[in-house]
DNA sequence: CGAATGCTTCGGCTACCGTCGAAGTATGAA
DNA sequence: TTCATACTTCGACGGTAGCCGAAGCATTCG
């Protein structure tokens, strides 16, 4: 009568939303500190270190302690692959298709995807960059112009750090929200560090929202007009 | 890396160990009463009503009224694909169930998976199919050969009717008693329907088992070996 | 050495969800 | 028609799990 592993424990583990946002965001294959992946549920640090507990001990992830920061992976392409099938049955099942919450326009709007713009206005900027030619766009890879290389630096990103970085510099990703593309990679994580302290906008609390004040939103659109 | 469908409700289904029941006793593909679910949960009527109203309204699970029976299946293959994946990291992360029981190691040697055989002779057909040259799989990618075309015609599986489907033709799906693949798909199931028909096998009632005969097994060796 | 940062533990609060009894509807049988 | 079966709805209860504030380690930096 009963017969395989079951499958109850597991599940329940990716069932709660903020541990589910954790293990999207993990789905890149990087390794996350506890504190990204906090901001990327939208709860604090005590909480997230209570899930991600939770999700080591069931055999989720996996973390290595490296100084005081603490980095999460999932632990194997099996998980990678079982979370890629259930957005797969989630999307069939209409979870794409949900009517939007209160909170939700803001989101579709604008919102953090890991560490950079997405929604609309991620859109938004990213074609305007290309529109006025800082980047091109070939497939996924997206590359930086001469003209751009002279733009970023004015607007206080330093591309020479950036290319430090272990991550690529420029990255497309395609939006579920849009079925376009915006910009990710550590150039576009810089484009909204930018965003940050230009004190265009600040990130909502509850949500992955990013949520632009009035002048903010028209110094945007001037700065990345499409 | 970019924002997908939201897999957190669609987890939270799975997640609970009375729903998680149901699903495993629907992957052996036999549509099931509520009261025959609610027995295979260990609940009520009145809480397997609550349960299968949400896996019914979360598109995991489709019913049909037939006289004062209401019959209950997985509503895709993708669901059941999705059920053994997450079997598969619920046996490597150790969640096994507690109790195991006398027809494990008959569920562990052939099974079905949804419509298709899994287990042990699983495996094996897979691998004799390949070995003979009739399929080549490529990571999950499965395609048959002109050899294949051949000979699946022979043994009575007619590859014009099952391209008409909508389901692919040819899937691996890995197995989470053998960590290796086994084939889905419509011509996976039409095997097994074959075997059925052949009478080298039958279905046990209590649980997923294949039960071959003795005469059967070698046959079905014969015409697969690896 | 402090001070700051990243993370964890503890305690208490709250809200949600699974559970069942009881009662209500539909279908089929006698 | 009357009873039985299959299933659903309602209401109430209780356990559990997520959440945060406060405090406690550990590590790094100045």
């Amino acid at each position: 009568m009963k017969d395989g592993p079951s499958l109850a424990p597991i599940a329940a583990l990716a069932g709660d939303p903020a541990r589910a946002n954790m293990l999207t965001a993990l789905l890149s294959g990087k390794a996350l500190t506890a504190t990204e992946l906090a901001n990327e549920a939208g709860i604090t640090a005590q909480t997230a270190s209570s899930h991600l507990s939770k999700l080591e001990t069931g055999g989720l992830i996996a973390g290595v302690k490296q100084g005081r920061h603490r980095y999460f992976r999932l632990s194997g392409s099996d998980v990678a692959d079982m979370l890629e099938k259930m957005m797969g049955v989630a999307a069939r099942a209409g979870h794409l298709r949900t009517r939007p919450g209160p909170s939700d326009p803001q989101v579709r709007k604008a919102r953090v995807c890991y560490d950079h713009l997405a929604g609309e206005m991620g859109v938004e900027m990213f074609d305007g960059l290309a529109k006025g030619g800082y980047i091109v766009s070939r497939g996924d890879d997206v590359k930086i112009t001469r003209k751009g290389e002279a733009f970023f630096p004015k607007i206080g990103i330093d591309l020479s750090v950036l290319a430090q970085s272990r991550r690529p510099l420029c990255k497309s990703c395609l939006d579920w929200s849009q079925r376009r593309s915006h910009l990710a990679g550590s150039l576009g994580a810089a484009l909204l560090d930018r965003i940050y302290d230009e004190g265009w906008a600040m990130r909502d609390r509850k949500s992955r929202a990013v949520l632009f004040s009035r002048s903010g939103e028209s110094k945007f659109r001037s700065m990345f007009a499409a």
